[in-house]
DNA sequence: TTACAGTATAGGAACGTTCCTATTAGTGAA
DNA sequence: TTCACTAATAGGAACGTTCCTATACTGTAA
C-alpha cells in the first residue's frame, strides 16, 4: 500500500460531479442531501473503492472516537473479563479500544497517559497503577483539570469517576461465609504488585477478623502465581495452620489450590479455599471455587459508559458507579476438619485420600 | 479538554523564535539543528507543555505506528498468551496495538480488515477466521495485492506471510508419547468454532491412528468450556471409553478435566489427557497437564518481527516462519489402567479414592 | 569585491477530511 | 419584475503536522 491514498474524497466528488461537501454529508447520511445525489455519490463510492482516511478525519474532528485502556497485569483473567466488557460496550458505540499493558511499570503508566495528551484516545479506563493512594496522583489530577475524560476502576481516588463494587462489604460476606462454616483460623494471600492496591478487600479482612477476635495471618507476595503459591507454602507451614485461605484474587487461589494439592492436601476436606473475581475459570477448576463475584465484563462495560457521558459533559460532577458483588458459594469451601487439632496435625497425609497422582 | 488543541508547533516555534521546521526536526532529534537551537526549542516546549498530535502526524506521514489485532476468541488464553508478545514486540518498535475481539462473527472480521484501509493500523496481525481453507479469502487476497500487510497466525492460506508451528509432527510426538504409554484407544475433542480451524492438529491425530490402526473417536464441539464439557461426556459415556484424551487446546483441557472430575474418574489413573498450546495455566493445574508448547507468546512477537519487514519491504516474498513446538510431559498422562476392560468398567467409581469432594 | 560552497533555519505546500460560508436555483409574494 | 426566502450544493479554510524548497548566513578562495 502506497504512502499516499489512492482514492479521496475529490476523486469521489468529481467522478459523481459533485461538491466535496456533497460527498461529505452523504457519508454521514445527513438528510441535507437530496436522496437523488446520494445514491449518485454512493455510487461513485462504490465504483471507486473509496474509503475515508481516520486519519484526516480524526485531526479534522479533534476526536479519535478510541478508549484507551491500561492493564496492569496481562496474565490476570480476571482484566480480561474486564477488556471484554469494554470492547463489547466500545463497539455498541463505534469506539475502537486501544490496549495498553503497564505490568505496573510507572514509566509505562505515564506512557499510557501521554496517549491522552497525544490524543491517541479520547478517554482513558485505568483499572490500578502503582501509585496507590486515597489521593489522585498529580500527573492524573492534571489531566482531569484539563479537561481529560479518565475513568478508573477499582481505585480509592477522590473526585474521580470510578467503577466500584457493592456493596464493599462483598468482602465481608465471604468472610462471613467461612465463619458460619466453622473457620477460626484464616489466612489470607495478599498477592498484588503494591501492597496498597487491593485494600479494599484487605480491610474486609482485617475488619472482620478484629471484629470477631480471629487470629491475623496475612502473607503478602507478588501478583505471580509462584508468588501466590510460595505464600501459600508459608501459610500451611504455620505450626497454626489456617484451616481457610483466602486469596485476594482468584487468580492466585489457582496458586492456592495447586500449593495445596502438591501438599497432599484436600480442599475442602483439610482446608477450605475462596477467592475474589469470580473469573469465569473458578466455576470450572476442580474443586469448583467458592468466590465473590464482582461483576467482571459489567464492570467493563459501566467504565465505557461512565467514559462516553464524561466525553459528552466535561463538566459534570464526577460520578461513582457501584456494581453489586455477590458470595458464589461452590465445591472449595466446607467445614474445617471436625477433629482438627493444630497439634496434631498429619505431617504428611496419604495421597492416596485425596489427590489423583 | 476542548475540541482545539491549545499549544501547538507554532506556539513553539513562535516562542522559541524559530521556524515550524526547527522544532520539527527538534523533535526527532536531528543534527540538522545546532544543539544551540536545540535546547532553546525544548525548553520552549517543556514550558508550553507542547505534545505533538499524531491524528496530525499520522495524516502527513501516512502511517499511524499502529498494528491491529483481530483475536478470534477472547476467552481462550493461548491468543492472550499472544496477545501479550505481540503488544511486548510492539512497543520495543514504538508500535501501539488495536485489539479487535471478533468472535469469529463474519462481520467483525470485516470490520477489521476494514480498518486497514481505513489506515487505523498500518498493518493487522489475524489469528483465525470464520473463513477458513487452503485458498486465501478473497478479501484478504484483494488487500494483499494491493500492499497491505498481513501476518497469519496459525492459518493454512496460501501467499501470506506467517507463523507457523514447528514440526507440524508435534502433534504426532503428543500421540507418540500416548501410544507409548500404552493407550490404544484415544479420543479428540476438537472444539473450534469452524471445523477446518485446527486442521493441522486433527490431520496428526487422524495420520497417527491410521498408521497404527487404532480407532478414531473424534467428538466435535464448539469453542466454549461447555461446549468441552458435554464432548467430553460423549467421549467418556462411549461403551468403548478411551484411556486418553487428547483435546485440541489446553483451554478446552480444562473442560476435559472438570468434566473427568465429575464422573468420578481419576487422571491419570483412569484416563489420561493431553492438550496443545501449553498456556502458562496448565502447569499449575491439578494434575498439571501434559501438552505441546508451541511458543505462545514467541508466535506474537515474531508476528510483529514479520509485519514490520513486510512494512519495510512490500515486495518481499512472502515468509513463513517456523517456531519449534515441544512435548511438555507432565502429570495428565501415565499407563492405561493395567486391567482395563472396557465390557467391565465401572459404572460409578467411588470418588473418595481419587476426587476430594 | 565577488563568487561559491556549505550549513542552519525559515516558510509554505501538502496530507484528506469536516465545517463554515457562500452561491445558485427554485418558489411564492409584493 | 423585484425581492425575500428556502433548499441544495459548491468551494474554500482549517485541523497540526511533516517535508520540500528557498533563503540567509558564514567562511574561504579568486
Amino acid at each position: 500500500m502506497s504512502k499516499r491514498q489512492s482514492v479521496t474524497i475529490r476523486d469521489v466528488a468529481q467522478k459523481a460531479g459533485v461538491g466535496l461537501n456533497t460527498v461529505s454529508l452523504t457519508l454521514k447520511d445527513s438528510d441535507l442531501v437530496r436522496s437523488e445525489t446520494k445514491s449518485k455519490v454512493k455510487a461513485a463510492i462504490e465504483e471507486l473503492g473509496y474509503v475515508p482516511n481516520v486519519s484526516a478525519r480524526n485531526l479534522r474532528r479533534g476526536t479519535v472516537r478510541t478508549i484507551g485502556v491500561m492493564i496492569p497485569d496481562i496474565h490476570n483473567f480476571h482484566y480480561w473479563d474486564i477488556v471484554a466488557g469494554v470492547e463489547d460496550e466500545a463497539r455498541h458505540h463505534d469506539y475502537g479500544i486501544v490496549l495498553s499493558n503497564t505490568n505496573l511499570n510507572p514509566q509505562l503508566e505515564l506512557d499510557s497517559l501521554r496517549g491522552l495528551l497525544e490524543r491517541r484516545y479520547d478517554g482513558l479506563i485505568l483499572m490500578a497503577t502503582h501509585t496507590h493512594s486515597k489521593e489522585t496522583p498529580t500527573e492524573v489530577r492534571k489531566l482531569l483539570d484539563q479537561g481529560s475524560a479518565i475513568v478508573t476502576i477499582g481505585s480509592t481516588w477522590r473526585e474521580v469517576d470510578k467503577i466500584e463494587p457493592y456493596p464493599l462489604e462483598a468482602g465481608p460476606l465471604l468472610m462471613q461465609h467461612l465463619y458460619n462454616l466453622g473457620h477460626r483460623r484464616i489466612g489470607f494471600v495478599l498477592g498484588v504488585a503494591h501492597q496498597d492496591l487491593a485494600s479494599g478487600r484487605l480491610e474486609a479482612y482485617c475488619e472482620f477478623t478484629a471484629r470477631h477476635n480471629l487470629p491475623q495471618r496475612i502473607e503478602y507476595c507478588g501478583p505471580t502465581i509462584p508468588d501466590g503459591m510460595a505464600a501459600t507454602h508459608r501459610l500451611l507451614d504455620d505450626p497454626a495452620r489456617p484451616t481457610a485461605i483466602v486469596t485476594v484474587n482468584d487468580y492466585l487461589a489457582v496458586a492456592a489450590m495447586r500449593t495445596i494439592a502438591l501438599r497432599g492436601l484436600c480442599i475442602p476436606a483439610d482446608i477450605s479455599l475462596a477467592g475474589f473475581d469470580n473469573i469465569p475459570l473458578s466455576q470450572y477448576l476442580t474443586p469448583a471455587l467458592t468466590t465473590v463475584d464482582v461483576g467482571g465484563p459489567n464492570r467493563g462495560r459501566e467504565a465505557v459508559r461512565l467514559l462516553l457521558e464524561r466525553l459528552k459533559d466535561p463538566k459534570r460532577p464526577t460520578q461513582i458507579v457501584k456494581i453489586p458483588a455477590s458470595l458464589h458459594v461452590r465445591e472449595s469451601t466446607g467445614p474445617p476438619p471436625a477433629a482438627f487439632d493444630s497439634r496434631m496435625q498429619p505431617e504428611v497425609p496419604d495421597p492416596k485420600n485425596c489427590n489423583s497422582f
